[in-house]
DNA sequence: GGCGATATGTGATCGTCGTCACAACGCCTG
DNA sequence: CAGGCGTTGTGACGACGATCACATATCGCC
């Protein structure tokens, strides 16, 4: 197998070593094996653009490795990011379940792994694999979930700063605890922070700026470090 | 059957004649059969509460009759409306799914006729009833639509009366054409539709005074005229 | 029909944050 | 090392909308 980009691509979902809990990845022997008879393999660049919103649904796109940008971008230019998706997260599923065009526009951060399947063979899939149809609801109700965080952070937060704020201990989730705080690393730009919690580039950088003199958190390079998580909280009004 | 609140009470799923295009009122005779057999109907009035947010997801709701508004509360007290769900959607469901607290309260607007499905019994009924599933995650991919258009109005949205013009547009779906232009039976107070777009009641007001004024919209009691579609799109920026 | 509760309409004020403008870095490439 | 581009830091300004404080209208119920 062909490997652009610096990827080692996996080769079978059935054999696959990538495995995260997330979607198709945990079901029997026998559904990862019709998976595999009609899945495309593909590896992307960064900056790829897997689809596009308003496109009419192709098929899905299950991501085994790398990270995506899932974003809506308004008629005056302006974008927001819905969410960062991980290994082991389905795109798309939502438009080819409703035939409905794509709602967002979906673009690699970094090389990436991922299996696409033609929405005619991923309905056909789903109705001849009862389990799969579970799992596809399970990552629907992700998804939703994650829709209704975003709402809530974006409508019910008062401060731009509290906003940030929630971010940061969202994202310290996938963190490493040390001895000093929670570890984070921080590959987003300051643009790119504003436009998932809806505000402007420059109050992102006052706010964190603030956090920083407030000690409630500490930058050095790509790596955030949260000595306090509780201060944090607090300041993020929850 | 009793009838409470004024309800006449459908007993069956299996011959209920309340029949939308919605969740599980399409399924087989058989499926449908089975759910008669773990559900539970209930009548409810006005201003129930089928559920609040962070309680441990109990089962799911079908909404066979009536309207029921979902909401959020933020720890200062300000609430945010989801959606307003109509007969034929269920509710709870992500909660059940995923095995996670409801991450909304569920209110009813009006008299309501709701069958309820404890956790256990409709997780088991989904994995014995594969186009159940299928169901589910196509609900599940409606509502995450909702929810995704709530984010990009919360968040893409320039001024308060855009988005306020992109809900009067929204509703106006469910409203019937006439000769003087769409028609829509409005019965939410202006403080609702501020929780709905998240903005202020006195700027819900200001806003559709403002409408008025322009001749994009005219009001009579519970009654909204849209004579002018197009005209009130480009209010909202669309 | 009248009363209280709830919904709507309107003015004045003030804070937050978006926007513009530009300076100072850091990073990569030729 | 220079030059250029993307990112970050900071000041000044202004506008939009939240909030408070009322007046008025409408609804629902005894």
């Amino acid at each position: 197998m062909r490997s652009p980009y610096g990827l080692e691509l996996t080769g079978s979902c059935e054999r696959c070593l990538l495995k995260s809990e997330g979607f198709f990845c945990n079901l029997s022997q026998i559904t990862l094996k019709a998976l595999d008879g009609i899945k495309f393999m593909n590896g992307y660049p960064k900056g790829a653009v897997l689809f596009v919103e308003e496109e009419a649904p192709r098929g899905i796109f299950v991501l085994c490795k790398g990270r995506v940008k899932l974003s809506m971008t308004s008629s005056e230019g302006k974008t927001m990011i819905l969410r960062i998706v991980h290994p082991g997260e389905v795109l798309g599923l939502h438009a080819v379940m409703s035939n409905q065009p794509y709602q967002a526009s979906a673009e690699t951060l970094e090389a990436c792994q991922v299996n696409f399947v033609r929405r005619e063979d991923f309905l056909r899939f789903l109705s001849q694999h009862a389990e799969a149809s579970l799992c596809a609801a399970r990552q629907l109700s992700r998804s939703y979930q994650s829709a209704c965080e975003q709402v809530r952070s974006l409508g019910l937060t008062r401060s731009a700063s509290a906003k940030l704020a929630r971010f940061l201990l969202d994202s310290s989730q996938t963190g490493q605890d040390t001895r000093q705080g929670v570890r984070i690393r921080m590959t987003m730009t300051h643009e790119e922070i504003g436009q998932l919690i809806g505000s402007s580039r420059e109050t992102v950088t006052r706010a964190l700026g603030e956090f920083k003199s407030k000690r409630l958190v500490a930058i050095d390079g790509s790596v955030l470090l949260i000595p306090n998580r509780a201060a944090l909280q607090s300041a993020a009004g929850v």
